[in-house]
DNA sequence: ATATCGAGTGAACACCTGTTCACTACCGTA
DNA sequence: TACGGTAGTGAACAGGTGTTCACTCGATAT
């Protein structure tokens, strides 16, 4: 997605490159202050009425600053997928190491999906409402590395019994509808924890049976039709 | 939703109360105008940044003639709403009375929904943006109608031999799943039309076979876990 | 010690916004 | 034919907006 390639700490090499390690760090600090303070004020607003001065207000700094690091509110929202998507990819990740050696298989993986989306809300709430979003390159980007998620889900799908012997198109198909239940369980989540937080185990257990019938769904699939 | 008691053509009777008729018919055509130049433009703006002068704009009359009709946008939204809603269940009066003839169910399903999309873009495009608006008047209004559409779904499912014995939180489960496929299809397929038209008969297919998937997943669903 | 670089500043620009106000002009009624 | 109600007007208000500009001023490199 074009991330730009991090100068970080590179070692100690690349003399006359990188202007200076401390300059970079503050540099690098307000520019994380910018994406913090656009994250937080998307937490109600869509990023087409995002104003530029609202972000440069919220993180302290003139406006004018914004585009010491930003070309426009477009180009800091494609980097807000990419962190987000970070996190989706981390959640895969926990789910890996955790999830194969629970005992409820299904009830585990729901469990570990609520509770990440509960700890990066801000992420999925992005991810949930720019995946429709009237900013194109927003929108666009985020379902691109929906489908690439959804590909990755594909391989560790691949390594349940029921489905080993599939064709990878049906893989695929399957850990898209996947990806889509856990799109609309952040959504419908992020919507009961403010809202009507006593009803958050009833979803719960709505996702488990959803999961569930997905996945006893592939019982009666015969590929290749 | 609230939608206002239509005055239109009331019979010769309230001699006292209505103002006239061609006065309200000419009231109501610039109230059309407003809608549908709102509607136009949310094709590539969402809700929370469209402007009340747009859309006046748009629609050809002074600013403030718009609080003759609507209060704010989020008022002329939640009609919106009961609009696009309107005609999403004339897809499904559609379609009883032509799928159910059809030899293939799932394949004249599909084909009815596409066209049913391509024929009100506007509509679909609108519910499947604002399904997640920052507006929340206009969230809530679309969740809880398309909750609402699902259970309407699940008494038409009742009447498939496979599920027929299913108690009706199956019943509703398996509906709501449907009803998030027709979303994401007329997402997807909003995408694909504007942007590789070539594509949409691929579309189309996986449409279907996802549908299948759900369909044939009731074969080896064991109710009441 | 001095020169250079660049992140951040604050003012200024022209523009667009929501909302209010007194007003006009017309239609239906009496 | 005169009257009352009201949809639509256009101007005005106080804001908020994106973007550019010359500038500061501290840290880095020589």
């Amino acid at each position: 997605m074009g991330r730009p390639p991090r100068p970080e700490r590179s070692g100690s090499r690349t003399p006359a490159a990188s202007p200076s390690p401390t300059r970079t760090v503050d540099k690098s600090r307000t520019r994380r202050a910018l994406l913090d303070g656009a994250l937080a004020l998307l937490a109600d607003r869509s990023i087409d009425n995002l104003a530029i001065r609202e972000v440069t207000r919220s993180a302290g700094v003139a406006p004018a600053a914004f585009y010491r690091h930003f070309a426009s509110i477009d180009d800091l929202g494609l980097i807000l997928v990419d962190e987000a998507m970070a996190t989706l990819r981390q959640l895969m990740r926990d789910a890996r190491s955790d999830v194969t050696a629970a005992e409820d298989l299904i009830q585990r993986s729901v469990e570990v999906l609520v509770d990440h989306i509960k700890a990066h809300a801000g992420h999925y709430r992005f991810i949930v409402r720019e995946h429709f979003s009237a900013v194109r390159s927003v929108r666009m980007a985020i379902r691109q590395d929906l489908r690439l998620f959804a590909t990755e889900l594909a391989t560790d799908l691949a390594r349940q019994p029921a489905v080993n012997t599939w064709p990878t198109a049906d893989l695929i198909m399957l850990a898209e509808m996947v990806v889509g239940l856990m799109v609309d369980t952040a959504r419908r989540l992020l919507d009961v924890l403010d809202d009507a937080p006593d009803r958050e185990a009833e979803l719960v257990h709505d996702t488990e049976r959803r999961l569930r019938y997905l996945s006893q769904g592939a019982l009666s699939w015969r590929p290749r039709p």
